[in-house]
DNA sequence: AAAATTCATGTAGTAAAACTACATATTCTA
DNA sequence: TAGAATATGTAGTTTTACTACATGAATTTT
């Protein structure tokens, strides 16, 4: 081992010495050149017989070419071999197969998550935690399709210890908003932005004294102007789905945020509380 | 040589299969997953002893990960290991500030579905799409972090005009599953793979007749022995949070692949469908 | 042009690596 | 606690990778 030109492609060194090359090691040469992909899989042996020469020309070669032995320039045949995968987020079409398909919705969920790594407020979000960690009560308010995420985050941060409670209903949430107070946190969760039934609550909440965070991908709209900590998330939705799917993956990807941030503010109770939740569902596996 | 699932990267399909993995062979799988730079230089004997294992339990590992043996290992060890991501999956410190908590934790997610992109099965997905097209009655199963799952799913579907519906009480599901019939479909997540509850409930619910499909992390568990259809996913959590949090967001977004493959195979209907339930919902909004 | 020298290549042998079959140990089950 | 099943290691075999050397071809020198 141990040699420093080792990292060069080697397909490219095989080009570039091939003049300086004995005629058995040009054979060799050859039949790489050709059948990379195959050769990686070869024998040092079964390549020799390919080539007609013996495998000491193949040692041989490996060895001109910096690597010590067959062993390594197979490795690094293989890792420079690679075609480096490029995700582009694209348009779904009718006519798209099941590969397109699989390929098209999980790049425009990653695509979500790595917008929306690009446009969170850093700030924010520690004012979120600093929140969170500290409070008395939490609850989640969701509709639709951003009740899962609600229910989410309550399974999350029950699972840290922190009193908190989701509700998909909207009488729930605005009887639920109104019964809160000081050191108590809500955070409303709404894609567009404008779903009034959780802007309602929201103000509620905040009238009566309650923290109001608001995850939602509508930097201007009803439910930011009703929150004190705002967080803000993107997502380039798939023209051929009118609903927000991406969203909904960097919304939870942002609650995933919250809760990890909590949780290194909270140490050392919280890894004791996820131990206990830990064991009591042990019983319920195989 | 000549393996079907040769091209799937080798780090991926060790956490797959990982849980089902004897002592010795998680030994060497750890070893590998924390040194994979390292192991495609290592000889069988050298990688035997670090891991303090026989050679025979690493060349076991080589196939149960379905490789011929050693040498194929390394081989695509190399081949996968040069994706120079930009993003790097890294473990949360205890003294990270916010602007790397965000990253770490988003790219984790994001990393989630990369991976299960990579090794998410076309075939299985198609199964999965044609039974939910066709099915007179849908539903989903999870509990704990996984109930959000099921209820995004259950959203999803049900804007497509799909009778459907997701339980998160074990006794539910198993009473619902009793009364299911040929032609009814069933999902039931559990990332461990090892939920009793819902095991039992996909029995009943195959014995009543009808299609069972499960979405888990663990390639070989009893949720996929369970299970006609079987939807891997692969995330590899920051080991600070010892709960699935990267992997529910890949259950999601295989859920999302799920509904854009039924949408398109119902295409005129499903249209139709959600501009309903679209105007439906304006009159709740500003 | 023959001898000497250098260089290219293959042969045969060796050490090590990879793999197999089996024996032993361990764990699980009844 | 016996028996079965499973997991793991041991020891032996085959294959591979590599080395040292011998042969032969090409080149140079006298």
């Amino acid at each position: 081992m141990g040699n420093e030109i080792q990292d060069a492609n080697p397909l490219i060194k095989l080009r570039t010495l091939y003049q300086s090359l004995r005629v058995s090691e040009q054979k060799v040469a050859d039949y790489i050149d050709i059948h990379p992909e195959e050769v990686i899989y070869l024998s040092i042996s079964a390549l020799a017989d390919k080539c007609g020469v013996s495998e000491a020309s193949v040692i041989r070669l490996c060895k001109v070419l910096g690597y010590d032995g067959y062993q390594e320039l197979k490795i690094n045949m293989a890792r420079s071999l690679v075609a480096p995968v490029k995700y582009i987020h694209e348009e779904i079409e009718e006519d798209d197969d099941t590969d397109k398909i699989i390929q098209k919705v999980m790049v425009a969920d990653m695509k979500a998550i790595e917008d929306t790594l690009k446009i969170l407020d850093r700030k924010e979000v520690e004012r979120a935690v600093n929140a969170i960690s500290k409070a008395r009560k939490l609850e989640f308010y969701g509709l639709g399709g951003s009740a899962p995420v609600a229910f989410d985050a309550q399974h999350k941060f029950l699972r840290h210890g922190i009193p908190c409670i989701a509700y998909n209903d909207s009488h729930m949430q605005i009887m639920s908003a109104s019964m809160l107070g000081k050191g108590d946190v809500v955070v409303g969760i709404s894609h567009s932005g404008s779903t009034k039934d959780i802007v309602d609550s929201l103000n509620i909440a905040a009238k009566a004294g309650a923290e109001t965070i608001c995850i939602t991908s509508s930097e201007k709209s009803p439910v930011t102007k009703a929150s004190s900590v705002k967080l803000i998330i993107s997502a380039r939705e798939l023209s051929y789905r009118p609903e927000p799917m991406a969203s909904r993956i960097a919304q939870l990807s942002v609650i995933d945020v919250l809760s990890v941030g909590v949780a290194i503010k909270r140490e050392r109770e919280v890894i004791n509380n996820l131990e206990k939740s830990r064991e009591a569902l042990i019983a319920k596996r195989y």
